[in-house]
RNA sequence: GCCAAGGUGGCGAAAUUGGCAGACGCGCCAGACUUAGGAUCUGGUUCCGAAAGGAGUAAGGGUUCAAGUCCCUUCCUUGGCACCA
């Protein structure tokens, strides 16, 4: 023998070998409607993971969390006779693909290539039953062709506020006959805006809004710089209310939907207008400061204007005396970073324009400040201040002495007092309440003056109420060369979509594609392919790495289709479970939409990749591309896995765990079981190597279930696994066990299910005969989890005693009969005033007087009694009694 | 600061509708088998106590015959948002 310790079963032979047997005899292969071997009669389950970047570090520990998980959901109901698509692919655009290959001077294609293949062989030595003939790689120019066409039917549409749904760009032209070619560009979904924007000097290119976190990179860490830049957005803002609305009728975790809901930040108020005093304007009609704000019931306690410094009208509304000042807060201002703007902020600062503008309802002549607080990218860049009333505008206006004016109480004028309401607020209320100090408002109820001053300003032309969001427009192009090209050109300073037979438009090939350090793209170094015609060039910039994933999911039904991004009836099939052309779902039905039916991955993209996706899907779905409003109708969370010192892994910590190392130590499956044994799906929890061990012993305690070992020290068949029948309370456990895995797995409590299979074998254990049949249902049971382990064990017995032909994972599915889980015997807690006292073994459904009776001739309860007739008895059926003296 | 989720043995965690707290695993202790054990099997293992018994699910209060579970207050941890008018 060898040195090498001796494996406790030889999960390094029996891995690989069924991992080849299930890719020869693709069992895991689903068919598409029409094509040979597709059974109509069974249901669909549409089961996806998160599809990976593949990095160059290869696959980590949280990678298998989640895709276990779904491969465990994924084996079982295909075992339940469902047609199941399970499929894997590669997200492979991006930075880091490019920076390493900067780095390294070689071609990001050829890296990508390389990650890809490493990705693709860790996961099929971890034993997933993907179904690898639908892999799909968003930088394949098959795959490029149809996120091109998908940005162009987003060029090429408009969303109608009528419907609020996407409609062909052509029927705008047609009912606008009149509209100059940028008035038809200015309603496209994807359009090009001159716009301050997040630019990444460390990155050399700009960033969505959802990039940047805390003023840095997400990628990277960079820091992150507004300058106004010439972009491609998508419109996105004009999705937000069904984005939000839509939110309800889905199956996801309330944290998320929560954060898309923030996200979005849906706030309703009411746009005021206000009169800029003594303003002579040079351009007429631009004489009016129109703000946002939620509270237009406190109208009358506004007693200053903010403008942003970036505001459009500060300069034209300065005074003489003012305009030093208020230009040295504009440079001090456009030069601080958002960082700077924000974090630091804990004084207010400000400038006075020097002039004043005319409060709509009382005539009232109140003075305009810039400020920094104020933002430009929100509501209309400018505020009313109502200091008593916000707590900034109270900072400010208290750091620079301006009024303060009550206008909401706790109680009506009459009933709080004139005094009261009139005095100088000594602290700020952002509570509702009753107006005071208001005229015609007073003594309303917040909600009420809300009502009331809307009506009036609207009556007057004066104002309006509105919804404002949060949501920017997605910020759509990058200054990269490693990312989708856009399928645009430019003629005299137009943009144009190149026609459909282009496409792909290919990235050409560069040797230098390094950012160039300016907001140019790299790609304008490749001079031939920027020149499209005569007269036209291409578009420099690339699209970000969220195109590719915004609509892969739909690729996955139909990887291989050149005329379509997906054909008709393999996404209806797929998305809605009908063959039916008709099973359009209803947007605003409360009944499931379809879609996904499960999707997992972590918390990371609860408002980028899920956000994106859904819009892109809604855009698709009006413009009668797919066939439902949602793409995901059930979303799960997998949490995060730490390292052993309960610390997030990372390479400084030294605490990262190779699943490679785990599973040539331990195996494939005890990876996978491990992962699903740590604790919840959902939870963030530490690795631990001691907990690897516990799992991979129970694996060998499975196999010498079944297996012994010769003189010679080789594994064969044990001889306490014989055809008999199983023993009562062996049938129970059998039945028990069945039961708890089905209803652990349909809840996706893997955890629990382990358990209960770790006890069948405990109690199997010890038993000297070993019925075969209970055997093949643990088998069937754990196939899901281990399935190298159980596919192995599944094969020797088939060997000596007669089974039902072919592989584990494709036997049906164990029902559990409830009539061996019965007991006619149980055992009941007696509690003496809610503490355990004794315990007594009663028939099963004794009727309740019989029970109690039993109870109290308990010994110790008798005892405790001396005689005295209790106060009250609580009799809980089959499970407890109290007894109250 | 705001929002959300959570706090149970030495550790990871279990605990339908309020009804025996700690299933299962790790670790630890003891025993068996072994030339050997970091293998395997058996038993024990919340804490205090020799035991009887008592205490116990972040802390405090409440509802209830009965609270990890429901209600109130406080503390702590993690995640998200962060001058959003």
């Amino acid at each position: 023998m060898t040195n090498e310790r001796r494996k406790p079963y030889p999960f390094d032979e029996i891995e690989p070998r069924w991992q080849r047997a299930w890719a020869d005899r693709q069992t895991f292969r689903v068919p598409n409607p029409g094509e040979p071997g597709f059974e109509a009669s069974r249901p669909k389950y549409y089961i996806l993971d998160m599809f990976p970047y593949p990095s160059g570090s290869g696959l980590h520990v949280g990678h298998p969390e989640g895709y276990t998980a779904t491969d465990i959901i994924a084996r079982y109901k295909r075992m339940n006779g469902f047609n199941v698509l399970h499929p894997m692919g590669w997200d492979a655009f991006g930075l880091p693909a490019e920076q390493y290959a900067i780095k390294t001077g070689q071609h990001p294609r050829v890296t990508t290539e390389q990650n890809i293949n490493r990705f693709r062989e860790q996961l099929q030595r971890i034993g997933f039953n993907y179904d690898w003939s639908r892999e799909v790689n968003t930088t394949d120019p098959g795959y490029v062709k149809w996120t091109q066409w998908i940005f162009r039917l987003l060029y090429t549409s408009w969303l109608d506020p009528r419907s609020k749904q996407a409609r062909p760009i052509a029927e705008f032209v047609a009912e606008h006959p009149a509209a100059t070619r940028e008035q038809i560009d200015n309603v496209r979904l994807a359009y090009v805006a001159d716009a301050p924007v997040n630019w990444c000097p460390g990155l050399g290119t700009v960033l969505a809004n959802e990039e940047v976190i805390d003023g840095k990179s997400e990628v990277g860490g960079f820091p992150v710089e507004r300058r106004p830049m010439r972009q491609w957005m998508l419109r996105i803002t004009a999705y937000a209310e069904r984005l939000i609305d839509e939110l309800n009728g889905l199956d996801w975790p309330d944290s998320i939907k929560l954060s898309q809901r923030n996200w979005i930040g849906k706030s309703e108020g009411a746009r005021v207008k206000f009169q800029i005093s003594d303003f002579k304007s040079q351009i007429s009609g631009g004489a009016d400061i129109e703000v946002f704000t939620t509270r237009p019931d406190t109208l009358f306690g506004a007693t200053y204007l903010v403008l942003s410094p970036e505001h459009p009208l500060v300069d034209a509304i300065t005074t003489g005396d003012a305009k030093n000042t208020v230009t040295a807060y504009r440079a001090s201002v456009a030069g601080k970073s958002d960082l700077d703007r924000t974090d630091l902020a804990k004084e207010k600062t400000g400038v006075f324009t020097g002039a004043h503008a005319i409060n709509p309802v009382n005539g009232e002549r109140i003075p305009i400040w810039i400020a920094d607080y104020v933002l430009m990218g929100y509501g209309t860049g400018a505020i009313m201040a109502v200091p008593a009333h916000d707590e900034r505008d109270w900072a400010f206006a208290n750091q620079f002495g301006l009024p303060i004016r009550q206008v909401v109480a706790d109680a009506p004028a009459a009933t709080a007092g004139d005094a009261t309401c009139h005095a100088l607020p000594l602290e700020c209320t952002t509570g509702e309440g009753y107006a005071v100090n208001s005229d015609f408002l007073n003594d309303l109820t917040t909600a009420e003056a809300k009502e009331n001053i809307s009506a009036w300003l609207n009556e007057r032309g004066l104002g309006a109420k509105t919804i404002n969001y949060k949501l920017r427009d997605w910020l759509f192009s990058r200054q990269r060369y490693w990312g989708e090209p856009f399928p645009i050109v430019w003629r005299d300073g137009h943009h144009d979509a190149v026609p459909e037979s282009e496409l792909p438009v290919n990235l050409p090939e560069l040797d230098d594609f390094k950012p160039t350090g300016t907001p140019e793209p790299p790609l304008a170094k490749s001079t031939d392919w920027v020149r499209y015609s005569e007269t036209a060039r291409r578009e420099l910039n690339t699209m970000p790495q969220w195109a590719g994933s915004s609509w892969y999911y739909l690729r996955f039904c139909d990887p291989r289709n050149g005329q379509r991004f997906v054909s008709v009836e393999a996404e209806r099939y797929w998305m809605t479970g009908s063959l039916d052309p008709s099973a359009i779902r209803n947007p605003q039905s409360a009944v499931p939409h379809g879609g996904v039916d499960l999707y997992v991955g972590g918390t990371e993209h609860a408002v980028l990749h899920l956000l994106y996706a859904r819009f892109w899907h809604k855009v698709l779905f009006d413009r009668g591309c797919v066939s439902t409003p949602e793409p995901f109708q059930r979303l799960v969370n997998q949490g995060l896995i730490l390292g052993e010192d309960g610390q997030k892994m990372s390479k400084s910590r030294g605490n990262v765990v190779n699943p490679e190392d785990v599973i040539h130590e331990f195996g494939a499956d005890s990876l996978r079981l491990f992962e699903m044994f740590m604790g919840p799906l959902q939870d963030t929890k530490p690795w631990s190597t001691a907990g690897v061990q516990g799992v991979h012993r129970f694996l060998a305690r499975v196999w010498r279930l079944i297996m012994e070992e010769d003189q010679e020290g080789r594994w064969m068949l044990a001889a306490a696994v014989q055809a008999i029948e199983p023993t009562a309370p062996q049938r129970k456990v059998e039945h028990a066990t069945i039961k708890a895995v089905t209803t652990d797995i349909e809840e996706m409590r893997f955890n629990t299910a382990i358990s209960a299979m770790m006890i069948f074998v405990n109690e199997y254990t010890a038993r000297a005969a070993r019925p075969v049949a209970a055997l093949r249902t643990l088998l069937v049971l754990l196939n899901p989890f281990a399935p190298h382990l159980s596919e192995e064990l599944w094969s020797v017995l088939a060997e000596k005693f007669p089974a039902t032909p072919g592989l584990v994972a494709e036997q049906v599915w164990p029902k559990w009969d409830d009539q061996w889980l019965i007991e006619d015997e149980v055992e009941i807690v007696v509690q003496l005033a809610g503490k355990v006292r004794d315990r007594i073994r009663i028939k099963k459904d004794l009727p309740t007087a019989e029970v109690e009776a039993l109870a109290l001739a308990a010994p110790k309860i008798a005892e405790a009694l001396a005689g005295q007739t209790p106060r009250k008895i609580v009799v809980v059926p089959n499970k407890l009694v109290n007894v109250v003296p």
